[in-house]
DNA sequence: TTGGAAATGTTATATAATAACACGTTCACC
DNA sequence: GGTGAACGTGTTATTATATAACATTTCCAA
């Protein structure tokens, strides 16, 4: 079995990225296979184009990356049905606040969607918290609320623009 | 003072809805009085329809009902300004997920977003949690991001829609 | 009073997502 | 190898959400 998931919170951190897209790639590969799902070339394209970085994508700025390496046109329907492929198998999150798609870090497990998102470089950082579920749970029990899903997006400055005083350089 | 909030979690109870609306009011006017900010005849007017009930509310189908009350044509930037000030003074939150407005039920405290959103029913629960709060900032310490802001949102079932059953009534 | 800031009105446009239908590809079954 | 139903993609049009830019009005402090 290939490489199955992405050390967490990586994305925050210098490092070599083009193993991120290859680790993506096989995995989804792989996990489509195992779901007997189609992992189509275009469906490949756009998550290897999300893969570029760890910025969440725009449905648009894809399109437009997809036109330009596909040389020609690309209409939204292109690029929202391969998005919905791809949230259904778990390979991408949507970023609510932003409108935008990321990679999904470790699409083997079930897990919900927590980023923490910087203001400054844009990166949006998976994270899981074991304590954070629990708590999460014991609020919805109190009410007797029945949790389906959830999803928790943090907006603040990542350590390498903390340190780098990104955040002071601010008007 | 006047009354300053609204029992928690009490959207997804039976409750005599018309004290919420007069309540959230009252803080309204006392709140912006106190800033020095001014809730004038439109901004009330739209945190009024807000509060008409605990289901986050469309810009656009706050804009024909306002449309509707003051019996003249409104234009998309009257209520997005109405809205942009209202989330400004803390008296309305966003959900992201649904693109729509509600308001908070406890405009004086600063807060984060944390809703339960009931599938069935469509109404948004606002809730706080200190262990969710310190669990959530523990992650973002293990990995040196600095917080500026989060928000939560659940989606499932209220207690009222899973006792009636509604859950099981599903296609 | 009066002048500048704040609020609102108005028109146009940007941005994000979906509907509806046509066309092509794949693959199990014959 | 043919065949058709399911699935995937192309294409056009439209809906839904939000903002830009500038004109006009209202408010309030000096
Ligand atoms: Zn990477
Ligand atoms: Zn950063
Ligand atoms: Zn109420
Ligand atoms: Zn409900």
């Amino acid at each position: 079995m290939p490489d199955t998931s992405i050390p967490t919170a990586i994305a925050g951190t210098r490092h070599d990225h083009s193993r991120c897209i290859s680790t993506a790639m096989t995995t989804a590969r792989s996990l489509c296979a195992q779901k007997g799902v189609r992992l189509t070339e275009l469906r490949e394209q756009v998550l290897n184009l999300i893969w570029q970085s760890h910025k969440p994508l725009g449905a648009y700025e894809l399109m437009e990356q997809l036109a330009r390496e596909t040389t020609r046109r690309v209409a939204p329907p292109t690029v929202y049905r391969a998005l919905e492929f791809l949230l259904e198998q778990g390979l991408v999150h949507r970023i609510n606040s932003l409108n935008a798609y990321v990679g999904c870090t470790h699409p083997r497990q079930e897990h919900a969607t927590n980023f923490l998102i910087c203001r400054h470089c844009g990166v949006a950082i998976e994270f899981a918290s074991v304590p954070l579920e629990s708590s999460l749970q014991a609020s919805a029990d109190e009410l007797g609320f029945v949790i389906e899903a959830h999803s928790i997006e943090v907006v603040g400055s990542c350590k390498r623009c903390t340190d780098q005083g990104v955040a002071s350089h601010e008007h």
